[in-house]
RNA sequence: GGCCCCGUCGUCUAGAGGCCUAGGACACAGCCCUUUCACGGCUGCGACACGGGUUCGAAUCCCGUCGGGGUCACCA
């Protein structure tokens, strides 16, 4: 039975090269009909763990990654809080202690420093002596006496190497005398990352760990404790990292600053930032960030598009193959072809994803994602006028990318007499154009005699009504379109006209037509 | 600095000695379609980090150089 894991700390955010390493844990397992843990990382004692845990948990719950055991769901290898498990910690310390494994150590950080310091000065690698490590109880109560407080370290070997193979770089070795006598058991009784995360992975029967290749380097120690222990050992996968856009570094939440220098970048956060201020919600940089998961959710992107950008983020079954269903996901991934180097964060590839699978959505989910958005800015009330919604859904067609976007056409939902005017637009097509105004009032007279209003029959008007004037329809549409709309852009000129019904367009080319 | 990892178009990638005058996608540019904006179609731009080997033949194998990154905590 495969069993993966994620182990996220309460940070309050879900970050996207987390949910890439989630993501890849969760496909793995579920691939191999296993069970994939989220277990929590909260040793730090972190207070409010609650309240800086929910935006993660439901961040992998919009994103379709459903875990097995762990936070809120609970199960038999439990506890998944890290915090809740310090006795069963410090009993696998002594455990170490006892086979030998581990030992007590009395060395003040002042000592340590000093050890340091003077192999650095001599330029060489610098492996703590011992000095005041506690061979035995005599030794530990005589440094007790002294006043000095101890800590566990591990008793690293120092020859040989430790071999293990990682399913992304193949084998890999590392020889032992490079690694310290890492300490496992704080002063103060509470225990280390490393110590816990191997307890954690045996209790949870974990049998693959899929991880950020930042935790490369502590594989030998954790391996060293599995052996001590007698535990199994997992398998291991160290996916690389997530890169920022256009550079090898590790992608940062804390460098929005930086990132918003590039060009595609500042664009899609920009699109997110109106659309957010518009429906009434907050932007600063530590929550509305697309390195946060959230960012997209609030501004109307699909799960299914983030999971697929992200899929193929360091990995790829092919030269060709871009678009997965979550099936095809789960036939298709290997760790095997995960690449070894980092891949940057490309917030425009994302957009393309996301706009091919917006297109792809079916009329009634569009107008399901869309509503909460005109909701949110106040545009509509209760009840929601369904059928206008859907009319302008299906009206703007592929223009729509994400769910927010609808609030480009707010001005169907605006009182005529509070359009907003481009007045750029305004001049450039009514004021200056000769005689673009007796045009347009001679068009608000045809239009004012239509019996049907429908976009087919008010094509047909609108192109004999150039006929008889002699006119080019081009010479027409501009002015009308920013007399009914404000605006120079739009989805196509009938429709819109239809939308809004004969009385409302009357009535905004009137306006339109005094405040020419 | 020690140890470790990585290095193909701007970006994501295909590529396991000849299929490679290196393929696809995103981005970008131009053209076409068009009532605007999108969509779509076509075309273009554009990479094997460098230097040595091995070989009839190397993006692919070996060595070195350079470059980038990770890690060296009583953080996770």
């Amino acid at each position: 039975m495969v069993r993966t894991r994620f182990a996220p700390s309460p940070t309050g955010y879900l970050h996207i090269g987390g949910v890439r390493t989630a993501l890849f844990n969760w496909l793995f397992a579920r691939k191999h009909g296993g069970q994939f843990i989220l277990r929590i990382d909260d040793t730090d004692e972190a207070r409010n763990v609650d309240s800086a845990l929910a935006p993660i948990l439901h961040g992998f719950r919009w994103l379709g990654i459903d875990w097995d055991e762990g936070a809120e769901v609970g199960g038999p290898h439990g506890p998944y809080y890290q915090s809740q498990k310090l006795p069963r910690y410090r009993e696998v310390v002594r455990q170490l202690v006892q086979r030998g494994a581990a030992y007590w150590d009395y060395a003040t950080p002042e000592e340590l420093k000093a050890e340091r310091e003077a192999a650095e000065k001599e330029k060489r690698s610098w492996l703590y002596s011992r000095r005041w490590m506690a061979q035995n109880e005599t030794a530990r109560r005589r440094f007790e006496a002294e006043g000095r407080k101890g800590v566990v370290r591990l008793l690293m070997p120092r020859e040989g190497a430790c071999e293990f193979v990682d399913h992304i770089r193949g084998q890999m070795k590392i020889d032992w005398a490079s690694e310290q006598d890492h300490v496992i058991q704080r002063a103060d009784g509470t225990v280390l990352y490393n110590l816990a995360n191997v307890v954690d992975d045996f209790d949870m029967k974990i049998t693959h760990v899929i991880r950020a290749q930042e935790h490369l380097s502590n594989t030998p120690r954790q391996l060293f404790m599995i052996d001590a222990l007698g535990y199994p050992r997992p398998e291991y996968a160290h996916l690389p990292f997530v890169a920022e856009p256009g550079s090898s570094n590790k992608l940062s939440k804390r460098k929005l600053d930086a990132y918003l220098k590039n060009a595609d970048f500042k664009k899609v956060h920009e699109r997110a930032v109106a659309i957010a201020q518009a429906i009434g919600l907050k932007t600063a940089a530590d929550t509305f960030n697309p390195v946060i998961v959230d960012f997209y959710e609030q501004v109307g992107y699909l799960p299914q598009a983030i999971i697929n950008y992200l899929l193929l983020l360091g990995w790829s079954l092919d030269d060709k193959t871009e678009i997965f269903t979550r099936q095809q996901m789960l036939d298709a991934f290997t760790l095997e072809r995960v690449n070894k180097s980092p891949a940057s964060f490309d917030v425009k590839k994302l957009s393309a994803f996301q706009e091919r699978y917006m297109m792809a959505l079916p009329l009634e989910e569009k107008i399901e994602r869309v509503t909460p958005f005109l909701v949110k800015a106040g545009l509509v009330g209760d009840p929601v006028p369904r059928d206008t919604i859907a009319q302008i859904v299906a009206a703007a067609g592929e223009r729509l990318k994400i769910a927010g976007d609808i609030l480009d056409y707010a001005d169907f939902f605006t009182p005529d007499e509070a359009l907003p005017l481009d007045e750029k637009i305004f001049d450039k097509r009514l004021r200056k154009p000769p005689g673009a105004r007796e045009l347009l009032r001679a068009c608000r007279d045809a239009l004012a005699e239509a019996t049907a209003f429908d976009a087919a029959s008010l094509e047909q008007l609108l192109q004999s009504f150039v006929q008889t004037k002699g006119v080019e329809l081009g010479d027409i549409v501009h002015a009308l379109r920013v007399a009914v709309t404000g605006k120079g852009v739009g989805f196509g000129l009938f429709e819109t006209l239809a939308i809004l019904g004969k009385e409302r367009c009357l009535s905004r080319i009137d306006r339109a037509l005094q405040r020419s």
